[in-house]
DNA sequence: TAGTGAAATTATCTTTTGCTAATTTTTGTC
DNA sequence: GACAAAAATTAGCAAAAGATAATTTCACTA
């Protein structure tokens, strides 16, 4: 199911100037601190972003798989550099567009922009429901909810970056499926 | 502050329409279920916007105040009813919109369209920001950081509002805030 | 200013989580 | 298929949070 499409309508000068990146599994994509000005289109594969606390601990904000169109928020809307780390998780494939192309080509292109809006608010809404869940529910309900609405991506990516992803330890998470496995009997 | 100013630039047509709205403290502004095709500039006063659970309780998911302009994503982008009320926490001073207006007058105005990407991209940081919160720091760091970072807000606002947005009981705020003032001295 | 209701704090008890370390299981590679 | 490294689980203990209820403090209004 292609999330955010490039390949559908009236964004071609976009895709002209796309170049592949393949990637292999655990591969840093961006590193942080960079102000990575492009934005990208993943073809294949997942990858993940997450910030390494003092401890050194890494904990995951965000999956993105194939499908979606990615873009750095801090980077492309504030010129900062991120704080996070992009890695593969899978091998990947991706199409990279330099984001200074898109602004040039939105200066007089309404649809471009409108894409840029519909992309903008697609992302908040899934940050928002995030909020929610964390206002909401417990560690264990967030947990059935990212088993129930996104089974597939769960199988793909390790346990412990589900934990800090749901807001948890790995230790915690492995009391919570085993809490889980003895109700359903 | 104004934060996301509608009264300084090219927009003016904007506010040609807008219309003023009073409401006093305690006030319900936006009840559940509405479909609230309006945007909101708050002159003056502070907001919240609140889940009801099963068991009653109210959940706060964010609060707005003096200097904002608020769209309810779920109404303004999906045309969907919200799941959430909008209260008003202190007397309240609002200039309201009618977002088809707004949809409207962006057809041909690139302008005005950059304005709402802005809008959302600032949005999206917002809850991005909030997101990092949850997965990174424990509730007690939550508050610290609200305290450091909205002093002036905390202060006009109940504790158990306050509770809820960082994701604890009332009582287990109030103990957080014992421990750090025990430790202070 | 006295009284009422809501908010905040405190107390008690239970549940969950974090931390650390040990052990088991899984994964990937040669 | 054997081995090494990483991931997941388990265990034990301390800290924090949830639930409930009682008490104190605060805020509003009559």
């Amino acid at each position: 199911m292609i999330e955010n499409s490039i390949e559908n309508n009236t964004h071609l000068p976009l895709l002209q100037f796309a170049t592949p990146k393949v990637m292999a599994a655990s591969e840093i994509y961006i590193p942080e601190g960079k102000i990575f000005k492009k934005i990208f289109y993943i073809k294949k594969g997942i990858l993940r972003n997450f910030f390494v606390t003092k401890s050194g601990e890494e904990k995951t904000i965000f999956f993105r798989w194939e499908g979606q169109i990615v873009a750095i928020p801090e980077c492309i809307f504030d010129n900062q550099p991120t704080r996070q780390t992009w890695q593969a998780l899978e091998d990947c494939e991706l199409m990279e567009i330099d984001f200074d192309m898109v602004e040039k080509l939105s200066e007089n292109n309404i649809s471009l922009i409108k894409t840029r809006l519909g992309l903008a608010q697609k992302m908040l809404l899934e940050a928002l429901k995030r909020v929610e869940s964390f206002v909401l529910d417990k560690p264990e309900e967030r947990y059935q909810k990212l088993i129930r609405e996104k089974p597939e991506i769960i199988k793909r990516v390790a346990d412990k970056h589900i934990a800090s992803f749901i807001g948890v330890t790995p230790v915690s998470l492995s009391r919570i499926r085993k809490r889980l496995a003895s109700q359903k009997k």
